[in-house]
RNA sequence: CGGGGUGUGGCGCAGUUGGUAGCGUACUACGUUCGGGACGUAGGGGCCGGAAGUUCGAGUCUUCUCACCCCGACCA
């Protein structure tokens, strides 16, 4: 086994799956591909899940849930969605075990076979719009804003913690709307509340833009998502969001009456994104002494550590802490006292540091006898004494300046590994020395897309919203194009 | 599914030409410590992933098998 946060440079991949395992995150569990979400990752998808669920609701839309099986007929009702998801499906047959007779211990009963096969839903489109068909009849039941917290299961080839297990927690966004603007409007918004997520709370810089037809959702007519650039110059998909036209309306006859009288097919989107943003967050942001969380998304803000000799000076300070920790949490703020003796304080602050916590508060009895704190900030491990009677006004300010200085950093990095390339041979290059996002020209054919992933396994991630019109010759075939593309190494 | 690697106390590892398992760390107790991962003393914990075979004797050799990791293939 690797040695930990040694070998960055040797095996990213190693490095990551480390850091995950020693922050307490998530283990491997005895389910192939599946793991286990350890309290300290799960405390980071639940204020994950609070922001966005926030997020959604300020933007109209509510919750509801639906199953987990999906009968294998409505899985197949729509074409390329059932051609996109076929070949990782996990398939429920039978629902009775029974003592095999021959002593071999707990078999599964022939007998109970199901008639029809259940699907475990590696999405749910289906399924929501069986539902849909009954509750849509008229313009007046539209449009349906509903969003679901669910999991999910994708039989993958390859699994990795966090970035692609094989069970995987998510919200699943499924509107149907009366016209194509307004989904298409929909489909925009939530793109944008995704990038507005990203950059706000993972402090995450991402590019916003449209999946070219390789890459799109099956049974989307188009797919928007955010990239974020990782630190091994991997791109990382970090959310999604589909305009579904009107194919899941006519798979599943879903037709409502109109203004005027006249029937119409419905128009569709989905959007979602998992528990990878966590992954995403270690990988953007973490260095070799462990996690950095940003402040917004930290489950513990700020540490507060004494330094003892005996109960009697543990007792002095801890009036003070636990008057500081009182005042913080007023203003908000999640603190956490570790007042602990079983551990040394050197162990703590490093302890700490590999989970990420933000600030850290130290105090022992010189600071008593002077009325001050030693404050330690995680992104640039900095720390300064600074007056009792500050903190209050003092921690806030520096989680707000924390939260800039980890996306400006992120920004920072991706700025300086963005490349505006036009020869090929420098596409090449860049991709296997330093990796990146690769902006170049590309003809607007899947094939030349499709031979460009044979030749160098980059894929285009996306197609700049913001990118300017510009005259060009296609990295590839040299034939014209208007505008850059992305390319980059994904996982 | 192909290529490579690893399976030995909770974790990280060593174990030579086969001789009946050890180190670091963690854990327990006591004492001394406590401003950047403390120290001493004394303890507890492993039929060496599993099965079969060779042998007087297998962690070590042979065959089979399982699991995990990395690289590919695959991946809204």
């Amino acid at each position: 086994m690797a040695k930990f946060l040694t070998n960055r440079e040797e095996n990213y991949a190693q490095w990551y799956n480390d850091l995950v395992i020693k922050a307490d995150l998530a283990e491997n569990s005895a389910v192939r591909g599946c793991m286990v979400i350890k309290p300290n990752g799960y405390a980071i998808w639940e204020k994950i899940q609070a922001e966005l669920d926030r997020m959604f609701k300020a933007t109209g839309h509510v919750n509801a849930y639906f199953p987990l099986f999906i009968p294998k007929s409505f899985f197949s009702k729509e074409a390329a969605h059932v051609e996109g998801f076929a070949k990782e499906c996990a398939v429920v047959t039978h629902y009775r075990l029974k003592n095999d007779e021959n002593g071999k211990g707990i078999i599964v009963d022939p007998a109970a076979k199901l008639e029809e096969e259940l699907i475990i839903r590696p999405t749910s489109e289906t399924i929501i719009w069986h539902s849909y068909k009954n509750w849509i009849k008229s313009y007046r039941d539209l449009p349906i804003l509903i969003n679901q917290w669910a999991n999910v299961v994708r039989w993958e080839m390859r699994t990795r913690l966090f970035l692609r297990t094989t069970e995987f927690l998510w919200q699943e966004g499924h509107t149907a709307h009366a016209t194509r603007e307004e989904a298409i409007e929909e489909t925009e918004r939530m793109i944008n509340v995704y990038a507005e997520f990203a950059e706000n709370f993972m402090a995450l810089p991402v590019i916003k833009g449209y999946k070219s037809e390789n890459e799109r959702f099956a049974g989307a007519l188009d797919t928007y998502a955010i990239e974020a650039l990782m630190q091994d110059g991997k791109a990382l998909q970090a959310g999604t969001s589909h305009f579904l036209g009107q194919n899941f309306a006519k798979a599943f006859d879903v037709q409502f009456t109109d203004k005027t009288g006249k029937l119409d097919y419905v128009w569709a989107t989905s959007w979602g994104l998992s528990t990878r943003m966590i992954g995403a967050l270690i990988m953007a942001h973490s260095d070799n002494r462990g996690l950095v969380i940003p402040p917004k998304l930290a489950p513990v803000q700020v540490v507060i550590i004494p330094i003892f000799k005996n109960t009697e000076q543990l007792s002095n300070l801890s009036a003070v802490a636990v008057k500081i920790k009182s005042e913080l949490e007023k203003t908000g703020l999640t603190v956490k006292y570790d007042d602990r003796d079983n551990n040394k304080p050197g162990w703590k602050f490093a302890d700490y540091e590999l989970k990420g916590i933000p600030v850290r508060i130290a105090m022992g009895p010189r600071d008593l006898e002077n009325g001050t704190v030693e404050v330690a900030r995680r992104d640039t491990l900095e720390k300064v004494t600074i007056p009792v009677s500050d903190i209050i006004s003092y921690i806030p300010v520096l989680l707000n300046e924390m939260h800039k200085n980890i996306y400006n950093k992120a920004v920072k990095f991706r700025n300086e590994n963005t490349w505006y390339i036009d020869k090929w041979s420098e596409f090449l290059e860049i991709l296997d020395n330093q990796g990146g996002f690769i902006m170049a020209h590309w003809d607007g054919t899947p094939e030349t897309e499709e031979k460009i992933k044979e030749e160098t396994k980059a894929t285009i991630r996306i197609i700049p919203f913001d990118s300017p019109e510009e005259e060009g010759k296609c990295i590839y075939s040299g034939k014209p194009s208007k505008r850059r593309v992305l390319f980059a190494r994904s996982y």
